[in-house]
DNA sequence: GTTAGCTTGTAAAGCGGTTTACTAAAGCGC
DNA sequence: GCGCTTTAGTAAACCGCTTTACAAGCTAAC
């Protein structure tokens, strides 16, 4: 119980060395005869020796230890993404830890000012907010040690990794326009977003592949579940003769799937629906939810294995990767009922706009 | 770029006085002058000094930090409970790391080691996997600095926040006979754990209250969506004629489901199934499922009140705290075919939606 | 006036490593 | 044997902060 913890100066006192060759032997700066070592390893192993983490990051001045900034633990989506990059971490010898900042600017300021101070070694930096100035700022003067994961930060030099977001949003596109679909609607995410200006564009262009197909309703808002529900009571509300929806996040499409469950608007009959980011278990909901999948852990993947390049010396390209996206054809969307008509509208009664006046106070 | 990053001796020449006072300052070990008080302030305020933790946690011994070991981060269950965990924490000036295990017990010796050597100040601990004499020993030492979260460690002492795994079985056995299920089967997380047990007695406590009712076959295996996969392809083969399931994960519940889906059994017309957790977005799958809801949250939150009060060398009594339950009633539970009262099912689709809105604020 | 007790501070010894500068001993060519 | 280079190893400074031990200056009590 009360048992001294090992240092290591009791190890090199048991192996009768100086402390400083202990510490060179155990960072390979040096090479010892056979004996010695056997002398030093054993003591080690005896003893139960495990170096100070603190006193060692003091000492070197760096801590072999990455950020790994994200607004929200709890959304699966980035939950997932953090458990690909602590797996991709591990071989590099880098230890990550946890920066969630809820999508706050001063948090992310405070872990940028963490590795500004060298108490953390690098970051993969993902935020989901309007631009900043000063964000950018921040992370071009310490571009060498952080990637920007999953969405963009505008003005920011470095290094990049994304999804295909225009990709993903013009296979979403397509796909609808190849069910039929004319006319459609976007629920994105905040407006000034990288991504959802990337999958709104995709989806235009796909679009403009067929002479009639027209966008017409757009919503925006978070990436939240709260924003699927708003928005897609606003579309219903709207009367658009809309025959197809993109929901542009798991967050969304389940909160304008549970509108539309609400108003009976039936799926995929009354209007078609496709999602992005693929996450949940779609494939179990009513009906099986057609989307556009991105390749979460890989994107995890990446990011550890540029910054870690990037943190031995090695040469981080500046710019985007993209990573391509998948369509995940499931059972969402269908042809139009009518070839145009929308039973969206039909059913919304006077009944539910009263409640629609009132919820969106 | 070249600035050097400010020292507590920077700021203590900047004030005018020793490191020692601007030190003992800081950690309210003493009461200076408010002109003194001021220049120091100052000073910190305007080279935006931050102490180093690295050097702050080796001088102290201790780095006002938790770890909370769980098995997984991208399990969404996990992912909720860390989110709770990281939020409860902050305001008692506690960092967490997460200690991803993996469910191997390796890890989870490695944490708690760290924390024996003073390199984390507690553990929230959280383990999947069976009985395991060593670790339950090696918590004991630590006894005063771990709280066991969510799954027992047998014979581990100590405080301890479960879930009421008995009355969520029970609660799910009694929904199943109320509905007028007499054949039913239960799918097990690890048979030899704590909750799969405690599940299994509360299911068999309700099933003992209607006569006729029997447990007509039982699977156990991991929390995972394969074990509901196999479980659930074991059931089918079986042929019994079970006409309810109680799948006591969401992991498990997913499996299970997707085997139904793909074998044209119709939840709930061919099979009535329950759910345990309630983390999935199950009320929009097809059908919703019905399930016990836990309290995630809340046990995350309950183990930092607790752990923290520790930490501050109170009194933490040991035992078992479990926190109530929730029946989630959806519509994969509705009388068995061949049955009575078959007139009963619920068709409260946009009802059911709303609740849902409203419950998830 | 001397002793005692605050108040406001200081100097310096850690915490547990890493790393630089240096030495003693051995190897080697001639 | 002599100078020169390796090899094997040491002592000590240092990383940035906390904390102990102590001192000077001032007030109050005896």
């Amino acid at each position: 119980m009360a048992q001294k913890i090992t240092r290591l100066i009791d190890v090199a006192q048991h192996a009768g060395v100086s402390v400083a060759t202990v510490s060179r032997h155990l960072n390979g700066h040096i090479q010892l005869p056979v004996d010695t070592v056997a002398r030093i390893e054993g003591a080690i192993h005896e003893l139960g020796y495990r170096p100070n983490p603190y006193a060692r990051s003091l000492s070197r001045g760096r801590s072999d230890t990455i950020g790994l900034v994200i607004p929200d633990i709890a959304n699966p989506y980035f939950a997932l993404l953090a458990s690909a990059v602590e797996r991709a971490a591990g071989p590099h010898g880098l230890a990550v830890v946890l920066c969630v900042t809820l999508n706050q600017s001063e948090r992310e300021h405070e872990y940028l000012q963490r590795l500004g101070r060298n108490h953390l070694d690098g970051l993969i930096f993902l935020t989901n907010h309007a631009a900043d100035e000063a964000l950018a700022k921040a992370i071009n003067e310490a571009s060498r040690r952080v990637v920007i994961l999953d969405e963009d930060v505008k003005k920011a030099r470095g290094p990049k990794i994304f999804g295909d977001n225009e990709q993903g949003g013009y296979l979403a596109g397509r796909h609808l326009l190849e069910a039929g679909h004319r006319r459609l609607a976007f629920i994105g995410g905040p407006e000034h977003l990288m991504s959802t200006q990337a999958r709104l564009a995709g989806f235009r262009r796909a679009l403009g592949e067929a002479p009639s197909a027209q966008l017409t309703a757009h919503y925006f808002g978070d990436y939240s579940v709260e924003n699927g529900r708003r928005s897609a009571g606003a579309l219903l509300r709207a009367g658009e003769e809309i025959t197809a929806v993109f929901a542009t996040s798991d967050e969304i499409a389940i909160g304008a799937l549970e509108v539309f469950a609400a108003r009976n608007v039936r799926i995929p009959d009354d209007l078609s629906v496709i999602g992005f980011d693929g996450i949940a278990p779609f494939h179990l909901f009513n009906p099986p939810l057609t989307c556009i999948r991105q390749p979460v852990e890989e994107l995890g993947r990446r990011a550890v294995e540029l910054l870690a390049s990037g943190l031995n010396g090695g040469r981080m390209r500046a710019g985007a990767q993209r990573l391509p996206v998948e369509l995940v054809v499931r059972e969402s969307v269908s042809a139009p009922r009518n070839g145009q008509g929308s039973g969206a509208k039909m059913i919304l009664n006077a009944e539910d706009a009263n409640r629609e006046r009132m919820e969106s106070k």
